[in-house]
Parts: structure tokens; sequence; C-alpha cells
DNA sequence: GTGAAAGCGCTAACAC
DNA sequence: GTGTTAGCGCTTTCAC
């Protein structure tokens, strides 16, 4: 088993692998220069690079990374925390993240730091605090400011995405924007009755995020003059399940049934189509639907909503830490934020067949 | 930002980090004695074990990876290759692993390996294969014999989960015998017209998981006696959308309709449950529908299906390769298997609504 | 049961 | 532009 006779074995004929030193060796350099070589540092001449490159190559060196991290003080890995990995947006944002940091060499290793508890504090004890990172991306993820503090005072960069962190650099849409945005198509379609599936007050892995949103909505409706009816407001927990039931106790009402619903999130919107079509509705006929997300079922169930790019957001993500990590020959690559300041990401209007005007309006 | 004045503080009071000299003299023994104290090496008496951990304790120290890693081999860091990060199986397969990894003090490292050009080769070479992780967990990812043969030349354990890899252990339900169960059931109840919708051919990130369910259900109708009828078969790509479409195919067919539906996962039955639906059809008054997987909307659609249960295939995985890894006290914590050999892993049928007799059984 | 000391394989001063 | 060398912070023989 230990030779499959491939063509890999040419680059790997040596018994042993192949060390730093070996290169040097073979390229007749030292072993500082094989570094500076394999570094990219700009103070080696082009052939001797080349040399080198060669050398190694064809040795089929690899630096070890755990010797490289020691003396360098660099691990070239960043760590991701989420509260779950299993959900669109966070695998989406991890995706993104991974990719962005696969193109520049680096690793991403995860942290699911669902319980709150002894393994939370292990976890970051024990692994992100120590020498295994360069830097924490925290997805959705509320950080203590103690935990925030020692991060910082370890000199390791942190980012979040998906809510804003106590003094922490966070990549989010405008929720509030996005909420308004939704309930203002909604409204000038020419609905009125418009009503809002929220998020759960208990559901913890946010921010503000369900507040936020309801803001945006009631800030719409502010503008275009329609009283907030609490009789239209219902909060479920950012699923289909969810979303479904809260849509049922909205449009079973026997009367003054609103016309549209602006859900918090996708799923939730998904769901109410799907309550909507058990109480023989008609979407968009009889009812208008919209979300936010964009989800990946979204466009199957032909749902307008207001889409925000998850994995986009890791992969920025990824830029702000490199911009701490690796300072960039042009400082001004990308705009300059401040160190404790939420950096808006962009998000988008996506109009499909869930929405429409409403019927007593023609 | 240096000092949030926490509780934690209390802790930190040094104002570099603790290293393994601080902590041997705080307990006035040698960092020989510290190493293996905290390394649980049984070489060392219980008062001395306590001073020293008490010290560590005392002084917050955690041993840096690297260094530990540079001097014993040993990374405490796994692999874990998949394809895609946002799709229930994967995530769930990871999260498992994770969860299990982090109980034993060990780091997941994620790789996505979706391209399979040069990227993919990077990641191979410059970072699965040296020294960032002792081992890897491959879900459902075919890797090549020639990838295989440098993990195991180098000696990293490798396990595969999802799927048969030549010559490695692998973690996966026994795909044929799952299929059957359903067909099974759906033969039990009555059913005589039964469909499949089985995965694409092209559908790459499988090993033979399409052609495996298929031939159970073809098995399930041969002992029944039932004549396998190709206008019945239908393919997708595994997902709500794919389901739909290909149910549409299956249902809307102006006579000879089926009465039930096999399909080869939950996302395409709950896609062929919303196409009988827009058909008209009720589940499962006229059309009866399993699946495979219980996902996490099988519940909410009331889906009958053939449970498998990922996290717990994570899981497993972990403790395969800790077998590898730390070979324990007690040799036999775990049946030995062949090297190479398939591990089954459990499934379970979940009967919900959407199967019954069919109508013109009653 | 414990200590002394030799590395693990690199990188980064510092020379030249 | 390149070489020499001193560590990085541990683990692990080898003594005792």
């Amino acid at each position: 088993m230990t030779s499959l006779g491939s063509i890999d074995d040419i680059e790997n004929s040596g018994v042993a692998m192949a060390g730093i030193e070996d290169v040097a060796r073979a390229a007749g350099v030292s072993t500082a220069t094989v570094s500076r070589a394999l570094n990219g540092n700009p103070h080696v001449s082009e052939p001797t690079r080349k040399r080198v490159a060669d050398a190694a190559a064809a040795l089929g060196y690899v630096v070890s990374s755990n010797a490289s991290s020691l003396a360098s003080g660099r691990t070239k890995n960043i760590g991701a925390v989420v509260p779950h990995l299993n959900r669109w947006f966070f695998s989406s944002v991890i995706e993104g993240a991974e990719r962005a940091l696969l193109r520049r060499g680096y690793d991403l290793t995860l942290y699911n730091l669902s319980g709150s508890g002894d393994e939370r504090r292990t976890v970051f004890e024990n692994h992100l605090l120590r020498k295994r990172v360069d830097a924490v991306i925290a997805v959705s993820l509320e950080l203590t400011e103690a935990e925030v503090g020692r991060l910082i005072a370890l000199g390791k960069p942190l980012v979040g995405v998906g809510g804003p962190l106590p003094g922490v650099r966070t990549l989010t849409i405008d929720d509030r924007a996005v909420a308004k945005l939704a309930t203002d198509h909604l409204i000038a379609l020419g609905h009125r009755r418009i009503a809002h599936i929220g998020g759960d007050k208990e559901f913890d892995l946010d921010f503000h995020i369900p507040t936020n949103r309801r803001m945006g909505y009631q800030q719409a409706l502010d503008e275009a003059g329609i009283p907030l009816q609490p009789a239209l407001f219902q909060t479920a927990d950012f699923t289909i399940a969810g979303g479904y039931r809260a849509a049922k106790q909205l449009l079973g009402a026997p009367r003054d049934r609103p016309t549209a619903i602006f859900a918090a999130s996708d799923e939730m919107a998904i769901g109410s189509i799907l309550a909507a079509r058990d109480l023989g509705l008609s979407v968009p006929r009889d009812i208008s639907i919209a979300g936010v997300d964009d989800h990946e079922l979204a466009d199957f169930f032909q749902l307008t909503t207001v889409a925000q790019f998850p994995d986009r957001q890791g992969e920025l993500a990824v830029e702000v830490l490199m911009q701490a990590l690796e300072p960039a020959p042009t400082p001004d690559a990308l705009p300059e934020h401040d160190a404790s300041a939420t950096i808006p990401v962009p998000y988008q209007l996506v109009v499909r067949n869930s929405t429409s005007r409403p019927l007593d309006t023609a």
C-alpha cells in the first residue's frame, strides 16, 4: 500500500520528506535564501529565486507550517466561530471565507461555539486565544466584551459577520434599510394591510436583527402614512415551519386579512407561501409575500426578496483581516474604516412572482 | 482596549503569555515534568501533577500548539475535505465531526475541494499532505488513488464518509438496503405502480449512490414480483427543484400514473410533494411519497423517509481516526474492521404522513 | 519519578 | 543579494 505506482511518485522520489536544507543544497544556496525565495522576499535575485523554486518543486518540498509558525509567529490559519453550521447563512459565509483564504494560502479552522458553557470557554482559551490562529472571524455570534478584549490584547485581528460586536469591525447588511426596502416595495404595489413576521425575541443567535427589521418595516409604513396594526405582527424562529405557523395566524383571521406579508427571512416567507396555499389562497393574487435573504429555495418558490450575499460577506471578512495581517504595498486598497465600525455590505431587491398589486386596488 | 477590567484579568495577570518555563518555575519542577504532567504521562506523581496543574491554571498557561507539534510530530488537528458546505448532509457530517473532535482537544480544518483543478492540487499538496493535519476525513469526495496513496504513505489516517473510497475505510449507509427498505414499505402498503426518482448520472459528488439506490428499488420490486417499468423512472439532481420537475413528469402522465414515488433523497421527495399538490393531487391519498435522509424539512412536510444520521456519521468517523491516532489502552474499544472496509452505519424507516395505502386497493 | 539537554524545521536578525 | 546563526517553545531521549 506504500506505493501505488502513480505518476506522483516521480515528485516524491526521496524516502523522507525533503526539508529546507535539502532544497538549499540542491539549489546551491543557504537555507535563509531558500526561505526568502519561497516567501516572496524581494531581496532575492531573479535567477536565484528560480533555482530555488525549481529545486523545491523537484524535491516536492513544502514548508512545515509548524516550524514556520514557531519561528515567525504567524500561523497562516484563521479561526471561524459559528453558532451552527447547517443553516444557509452560516455555511455560505464560511464557504465564501474559505474560498478567499485558500486563495491566499491560509487555512480555515472551524469552531462551533453552540454550547455556551464550559465548552465555549475551552474553545476560547485553548484554541482561539493561543497560537493556533492569526485572526478570527465571528459569524453571527455574540462575543462577550471580555472575549473580544482578550483577543485584541493578544493582537489577533477580529472581524464579525452578520451582526455588530462591541468594539469590533463587523460586516452586516443594514437590516433596517433592507426591511424598509421590502416593505416599500409592497407599499408601492398598492398594499396597505401589510403584515410582518419578525424574529422571536429569544432567538439568541442574532443581535438586533429582528428589532432592526421590524423598525425598517414600521418606518416604511410611517412614511406612507399607514397606521401600525398590532394584529398584523407575528414572530417566529426564522424557519419554514415557524413562518408557516405565524402566517396561519395572520391569514386565518376571518376579516381584515392582510394583503401582503413581509417576513424577516426567506425561510419564514416560504413557510408563509405554504400556509397561504393550505388556506386556499393564491400567491400573489390573494396575498403578496416578500422575504429577506435570497435563500437557495427562493427561486424555486418564486419568492420576491431582498438578497444578501453571505458568501461575499465571508470573502469580504477575509479581505478586512488581510488588511490587518498583511499590510498591503498600497495601503489604500480598501477604504479605511474605523476599527470598531460596522461595514455595510450590499443587498438588492429581487422581484419574483410572490408579490403583485393587491386585488382590491385594481 | 488592553484591559477591560473583566474577571478574566485575574488569570491573565502577567503581561506576556506564560510559557512552560514559567509554569516549571512556579511549580518548582523542570519543564520536562510540566510537559509530562500536562500531557497525562503516567510517570508523574500525583502531588507533582497537581502542583503543575495549579501553577498552569494560575498563570493561564496554554501550550503553544506549534512548538508542541514541531517537537512531537502531532498537530492535534484533523483536516476535513468536502465538496460543498451548504448542503444538509455535508454540514451535518462536519458538525458531528467537529463536536467529537473538540471533545478530544482536536481542531478541525476545513477544505472545500470543489474546484477539481489546480486549486485542488494545491490544497492537497500544501495543506493536507504536510504537517498541518494528523489525519483526514473525506466527505462524499472521490479521491484519486494517487491522492489516497500519498496520504497513506505519509502515515496519515484517512477515513471516508458517504461513499466508498478505494482502499479506505468508509462510513456509509447501505444504500441498496435503504432503498429496498423504503420500497418495501410502499409495497407493503399495497402499492404496485411505484415510481423512482434517482440521481443524475452526472451528479459527480457521489460514488454509486444513485445506482445503488436504484438497485435496491429494483430488488424490492423483483422480490415482490412487480415488473420494472422504465416509464416509472426519472432522474434529478437531488434538489427540491429537481425532484419537482421529475415528479411532474411522472405524475402528469394522463394514464397509468404511479400511486407511489420513492425518491432517492428527501429534497427530491419534497419536490415531489409540491409537484403533486400543484397537479391537484393529494398526498398521500392520491400519491404516496417516500424519501431518504430525514432532512430537516422532512418533519414539516410530514415525509415518510429512511433516516440516516450524518452528524453521527461524522462522530463515528472521528472515533475511527482516533483509534488509529491514539491507540486505546483497551484495544477492543471498537470492533476492528479491515483497513479498507466499508463500515455500515445505522439507518431507520421513519413513517410519517406522506405514505398510505393506495386508493384502488381499498 | 524527575531533570538536563538535544533537537523538531524553520525565520529573522545581523553580518558581509 | 546572500550566508551565519540564534532562537521560536515545546517534547523526548537519556541519565539518575
